[in-house]
DNA sequence: TGTACATCAGTGAACGCGCGTTCACTGATGTAC
DNA sequence: TGTACATCAGTGAACGCGCGTTCACTGATGTAC
């Protein structure tokens, strides 16, 4: 794939490729909305100019960076889940798993979370749109359980949802710890694999009539 | 207490006031770190150099922001909470509470939900520790109940934790609702309704062996 | 109650600075023959 | 293989503009006597 580009198209994507990390690392400290275009290409090393050759401005680049933030932790959890099927186990499991991908990729998860609610609404409105179709996948793989039998399409849907917002909580969890600025990476894994089991006891009592119940 | 203040303190309180009620709306459209001071002096009507005589920057405006904007959420919660003692119901009545807080002071949830992982460390800190300091007292709360009796301080601490994610979680989704960012209001208070349930479910079967099984 | 002085919220002008965007351009790479 | 022309990522100068901060100031309010 990659060898059928020109020398002129790889460049142009090796310098694509760097604003997007410039762009990356300076949400490290500031938010997209405050970003400089300026900042980016002083970041890369080129005119500023430059920059429209690859986005239209600086919101344009954080759509660009929703789908690989979020589709990293997406192939991440996905991995995570589908491991095991004894419940202990699976749910330890997919901890470990989030932890190690906040450790690897945290300006990914950064990003995400300084975003989902932030100041640009087209980046506001990818986020959700991913997110939307990462609990769509997780109801899928829940339903696909011993246990979900039975289930109603809503129930599953709602606690695909959150399995889903469990996790990305986690994630931002993790990412404050690393940061010094929540609890250590170590109590919010006991956390989240004490809630996750919370929840997989719900799961397992759960009933129609307990979905029937809170329709109204 | 009011009445003891100068006519010259009033004024003073008064301009304080402008200026966090510009700055907050003026987040409607954009993050923290990206409003500018003349911005907020402008929509008050006074000179920008005047900002100086109430705050040192706009992040130490953002941080006075925060007590507020939770504490409103907070005491909605807490008279929700204590309000019935049948689960069912006072799973629905939290649910409600929360759904006409945030149709009531909107923007003191977008505040919330913009900067809690925001590019202002003052602030993300600030909001860190009411939202600790909120899970603290949800906890001392749920601690009542009947269904708490032999559950370790940890694992209650870990309940709270869990009800307060969820409740703030949930006044962001109603908050997307009433932009149209989301799916509408009645499907976040169904989906709200359905999530507190399965998690008291879980609750309800929790016992020690539980906590012990996920310390490791 | 009246007077003289102190306080201090808000003013308005000035500053240097970096911003986003435009434009005609350059020169390396790609293409047609 | 060589030549003539087309493409287009990146340049660099220029623009008008609003920014945060400082400063000496004003004049209404407060205080001491």
């Amino acid at each position: 794939m990659s060898a059928t580009l020109s020398q002129r198209d790889q460049q142009k994507a090796r310098t694509r490729r760097a604003l997007l990390d410039a762009g990356l690392a300076l949400l490290e400290e500031q938010s997209l909305s405050s970003i400089g275009l300026r900042e980016i290409t002083r970041a890369v090393g080129i005119s500023p100019a430059a920059f429209y050759r690859h986005f239209r401005d600086v919101a344009d680049l954080g759509v660009a960076l929703v789908e690989e933030s979020l589709g990293s932790l997406h192939e991440a959890i996905r991995a995570g889940l589908s491991a095991h099927s004894e419940d202990g186990a699976r749910i330890d499991h997919l901890v470990d798993v989030i932890a190690a991908h906040v450790r690897r990729h945290p300006e990914h998860i950064r990003f995400v979370a300084r975003e989902r609610h932030g100041g640009v609404a087209a980046v506001r409105t990818a986020i959700g749109a991913e997110l939307d179709r990462f609990a769509e996948e997780v109801t899928r793989l829940l339903a696909e359980d011993e246990i979900s039998r039975g289930w109603s399409a809503e129930d599953l849907r709602m606690l695909g949802e959150t399995y889903v917002d469990h996790m990305v909580m986690t994630a931002f969890a993790f990412l404050d710890a690393a940061l010094g600025e929540g609890p250590p990476a170590a109590t919010v894994a006991r956390t989240a694999r004490r809630q996750l089991r919370l929840i997989s006891l719900g799961r397992r009592y759960w009933t129609a009539s307990d979905g029937a119940a809170t329709t109204g």
